[in-house]
DNA sequence: TTTCGCTTAAAACATCCGTTTGAATTTCAA
DNA sequence: TTGAAATTCAAACGGATGTTTTAAGCGAAA
């Protein structure tokens, strides 16, 4: 296994990566589809056009595959933020949450790998994996970071714990509903389907229900 | 099979009765812990103290099951609601909000069937599965269409269909983002233990946020 | 009491799962 | 070119799944 022996130097041939990558991007689609138990090694195998054993042979394990997807999620979840930790503080309030809602409903129209890196999370949301807890216990995921840094410019300094956490968990998951939902929801009997225009009028009255509640509508 | 003749009439034996109501009530938690799909027949009937076959013999099978416990889920939860849509029109639009909030949080401190009912659904928000869809393709869920109703207090009687629709969604699903994760958010880095106290206060602060937003915090 | 149909029971069925095996093949340095 | 390591492959393993089968148990009517 490639992996049960990283001290010495060894010799990975092109096809190798080539399979490595095949069965990573497999293995993200069919995640993002079955979640991490759903997802067979069969039909992630079967969709890279690789071998089952190859799972076993490169990353030790399903397990250790996902943890590979996991990896890579969050490495270009991060890279692909155009809202930075710092863009939140050195933007008004208002335009910071603009920005915060704006990002994370962004699958919502690129319905590309972001969109289904966030399907994993999403499942995760529901049944925690034992390797997605390892994972995110080293660190708390980026949403909810960014989410707490945007609470905290319109929260008083002194507001209790309790409050911060109840406001930034409220505001996290109200884009990732929607992407996580965005199947559903383009079937009756909401028939909600996004392009550009409507992403932005979805953008508009989350800023707005956020900032100034139902009753200033 | 009992559901393949119900047109002539049937003896049933006590003990039947017994043994129907053992299998739904082990399938309720057995699907609420671990969703449809990952809900196997043999945990149910160990856990009922029933043979396996009698799954198929009594519902026809895993499938016929799972919709008996969709529809004594959806009955419990329209008979235990204390919010009723005449309710909604008679408060003002304030208690309207907070009424809402409150009923469909307390599952947070009442771990009882309605908090299982309420995680079947939260699975089936992730992945929908054949029988559900079936289920809640004649009528909306109540969620929905209680959410609909405080909404429409507060937005204009002119306002967009879309704008109705998407403040529906996001009122509706804040409540229920708390019930799904509480096993989560009980843990670090959250550690939110609810009791009847920090409920009130979770309800106070959505109602809180909902109703006047970020801004007037 | 006998009989018949409803109900339960244990076992086996076919299929899927993740993993392991051991040989065949490919790769690449010597 | 050679030989050892890296990689792929088909097959099988042990276990879990939903379902079916076959027989036995049971209650009430004849």
């Amino acid at each position: 296994m490639n992996d049960a022996t990283p001290l010495e130097q060894r010799a990975v041939s092109r096809s190798a990566e080539i399979t490595r990558a095949a069965l990573i991007k497999a293995a993200t689609a069919v995640f993002a589809e079955h979640g991490y138990e759903g997802g067979s090694v069969r039909l992630i195998t079967q969709r890279a056009l690789a071998n089952q054993a190859a799972v076993n042979y490169h990353f030790g394990g399903k397990e250790g595959l996902y943890r590979e997807v996991l990896l890579v999620a969050t490495k270009t979840l991060e890279q692909n933020s155009f809202l930075s930790p710092e863009e939140v503080d050195a933007r008004s309030p208002e335009e910071a949450l603009r920005l915060y809602l704006h990002q994370f409903l962004l699958p919502l129209v690129k319905r590309d790998r972001v969109c289904s890196y966030l399907r994993i999370f999403a499942w995760e949301s529901v049944r925690p994996s034992e390797p997605f807890n390892a994972f995110v216990a080293t660190s708390p995921l980026r949403i909810f970071r960014l989410a707490e840094r945007v609470v905290r410019r319109f929260l008083p300094d002194d507001a209790p714990a309790e409050t911060v956490t109840f406001t930034t968990l409220w505001l996290a998951q109200q884009p990732m509903f929607f992407v996580r939902e965005a199947e559903r929801l383009a079937r009756p009997p909401f028939s909600l389907k996004f392009d550009d225009a409507s992403l932005e009028r979805l953008v508009d009255t989350l800023t707005s229900l956020s900032l100034r509640g139902l009753a200033n509508i």
